[in-house]
DNA sequence: GCTCAGCCCTACCTACCGGTAGGTAGGACT
DNA sequence: AGTCCTACCTACCGGTAGGTAGGGCTGAGC
């Protein structure tokens, strides 16, 4: 219990401090987004917590066990978010910059995430047990439906609704994931509200530029 | 030299084969780029190549400095042929799509770079020894004072230089680097060549979409 | 022939990995 | 008191990581 290094803003509601076991999930989060699956061990979360690899594996039966746990929760979150954000009644351009805000916001309060997701992108999704792709393909096509009707109506400008969608996840994760690395090119912390203020004025704009026709104001 | 990428085909004038030490240097970065700094080892590196692990050491003093050759290679080619793409005598919007192309065809060209890139990007550059943002960052000023001196011109349409240039990095690089995932989403191989095509003729719509004015044709 | 450098090998090292075995402290419930 | 149970510990397992030592083979130059 001495070594405290990271402790966020605990809810003072109930209790105290959280539990071992949520403990070890934010740590988990911490370390696989810094160091990926692969480059972090058991023995740098149990630190981080404040315990022994043998008492970490008393809470979740394995690594792997433990990632899709820390995966699953921050997956059913964002979910939840974005569920939130298309079922509201808007429709044309609204929604859709209600759905990228709420996108972005849910980015901006865990980077952490963006980094994880990244990671399991870039991997193929070897170390979830989940197929990745599939469980967001749903929303992926829903959204794809969409922008088509949009299209058709004349409310959009016409463009491939497929590709429309990955450059839109393109360009909003990329900015998280590879914070470290765009803090070099900006001179500035890009997790800063100033930066973050920045860059969710500029994914709207753009969009709206992209996606807008010119004769139809918004 | 080492200007070759991938050549399946061996030259079969001067020698019948690649040297030892550029097959290590080639199946290094499929390996990295498949697992990451962390999760490749020097003996899947060296099974690749058919040799030893101290072999290999024999030709690269350590896992570190063989991975800095690597990275350093790779990016050595593709600042070349940017370069190449930003010197040639255009303007305006035909410049940009000049440069976004190469940079796409680069990209279609070597996937593998995009993943090393990606997770070095990720990880802020630890594995590296040089700073990868302060090598990129005169192309990247360079390329922002091209976009506000067109803005400012009329030729486009006046947004956040900065930003934009984040926007196509994460729209350009991330349908390279997550093909794995999005294979799933698509229904077919992102690096196949019909999907090329599909996401190449996009993605400069796209952008011409975002950046020409309405009255401006091109 | 001989030497000698270059290349690759086996054998070995230490450090660390994920995971298990077995034990202890202490609270709760009977 | 006796019995569970949770949560944590130390000690250890087999396996693998990166890296080193040193010997053998090969081919070019003499």
């Amino acid at each position: 219990m001495s070594s405290h290094a990271i402790t966020e803003t605990v809810p003072v509601g109930a209790s105290a401090e959280r539990s071992t076991r949520d403990q070890i999930l934010d740590a988990s989060v911490v370390c696989f987004a810094y160091a990926g699956y692969s480059g972090t061990s058991l023995n740098d979360i149990a630190a981080e917590v404040g315990i022994r690899r043998p008492s970490l594996l008393h809470h979740f039966a394995s690594k792997e066990v433990l990632y899709g746990e820390v995966f699953e929760r921050l997956l059913g979150d964002w979910f939840a978010r974005l569920v939130g954000a298309i079922d509201v009644p808007a429709s044309g351009w609204k929604k859709v910059e209600g759905v990228l805000r709420a996108g972005f916001n849910f980015f901006a309060d865990n980077p952490n995430y963006v980094i994880l997701m990244r990671r399991e992108a870039i991997d193929g999704g070897v170390h979830l047990g989940i197929d990745l792709a599939a469980v967001l393909r749903p929303l992926f096509d829903e959204a794809a439906d969409y922008f088509r009707r949009e299209m058709d109506a004349g409310t959009f400008r016409q463009q491939n609704a497929e590709q429309l969608l990955l450059t839109g996840y393109g360009a909003l994760l990329s900015y998280f994931s590879d914070a470290p690395f765009l803090e070099g090119l900006l001179d500035e912390n890009p997790l800063s509200s100033g930066a973050l203020d920045r860059r969710s004025a500029h994914i709207i704009e753009f969009f709206q530029a992209a996606l807008v026709p010119p004769d139809e104001p918004a």
